[in-house]
DNA sequence: ATGCCTTCCTGGGGAAGA
């Protein structure tokens, strides 16, 4: 079984290249998030077309998440358990926004999240990503409880060490790494589980992530984000872990690479 | 450096991203 994630900024103006990296590489599971659609604008037809079958919690404008499934390879689901974790954005009477959605994929519970980037550090949106990163914490938990299988996969929007970043001096006011962004992800590193490709690639220098401007691509300035976290019983199960690195340097590619986890059957 | 690029929503230019 392969579970991937990939930001992919913008579904309606990605779906050529979506599409093509769907039928290229094939994964079991591709949890997708910025769809940036609304429910009723989501392609799902398209998708279809190609053999994957579809859920998806969307927006307008903004944010948006989705989970696609191999159905040519018999995978059964996804069946949704959740979307949402109940918590309202960070300005005043938005609601919530779309940014979890939760399914079971043949016995294997999928979490896919789109965390709140945070910025500008300090304010109110970085108090809400770090609310948002506990409420995620206690769902984890929760899921953790029901002893299933799990793996929790997406944008998490945290850069965990040093050794994730092109330049860490470079970056040091961005929400993505402050002390407070890490230890909120660390903590669900103590709470049990994997992050699969630190734990293969245990030294850094991987990144999922370059920016449109200043050249980030051409020169390689980019930063680790999109994490994938497995329960014990998959971490048990991790076989390989990867970026599609290509799709980054494709015309009309997403700013963000997708990123993948093999694992043994 | 309120910069750089891209998307969305909309038919001009602002918001958001990271």
């Amino acid at each position: 079984m392969k579970i991937a994630t990939f930001n992919i900024n913008g579904i309606k103006a990605r779906l050529p290249r979506l599409k093509e990296w769907l039928e290229e590489t094939r994964p079991s599971v591709a949890c997708l998030q910025e769809i940036k659609s609304q429910d009723d604008g989501f392609p799902a037809g398209e998708f279809e077309a190609i053999g994957y079958q579809a859920i998806w919690h969307g927006q307008k404008s903004f944010n948006g998440v989705a989970m696609l499934v191999d159905a040519k390879a018999s995978f059964t689901g996804p069946v949704e358990v959740r979307r949402g974790l109940g918590i309202d954005g960070p300005n005043d009477g938005e609601g919530e926004q779309a940014r979890y959605l939760e399914a079971d994929v043949n016995g294997v519970r999928v979490v896919c999240i789109y965390l709140p980037n945070g910025n500008p550090h300090p304010g109110p949106k970085f108090d809400y990503k770090l609310a948002w990163m506990e409420r995620l914490r206690e769902r984890m938990a929760e899921i953790w409880a029901e002893e299933v299988p799990c793996a929790v996969v997406g944008d998490f929007n945290v850069i965990p060490h040093d050794d994730d970043v092109w330049s860490p001096k470079a970056m040091a006011s961005d929400a993505l790494m402050q002390p407070e962004s890490r230890a909120a992800y660390s903590r669900l590193l103590a709470d049990g589980w994997t992050d699969a490709m630190r734990t293969l690639n245990p030294r850094g220098g991987v990144w999922t992530y370059w920016d449109y401007q200043a050249g980030a691509w051409q020169r390689d300035h980019g930063f680790r984000i999109d994490h994938l976290l497995l329960s014990p019983e998959l971490a048990d199960r991790l076989e390989a872990v990867g970026v599609d690195k290509d799709h980054r340097g494709r015309e009309k590619a997403s700013d963000h690479a997708p990123v993948w986890v093999q694992l043994r059957n």
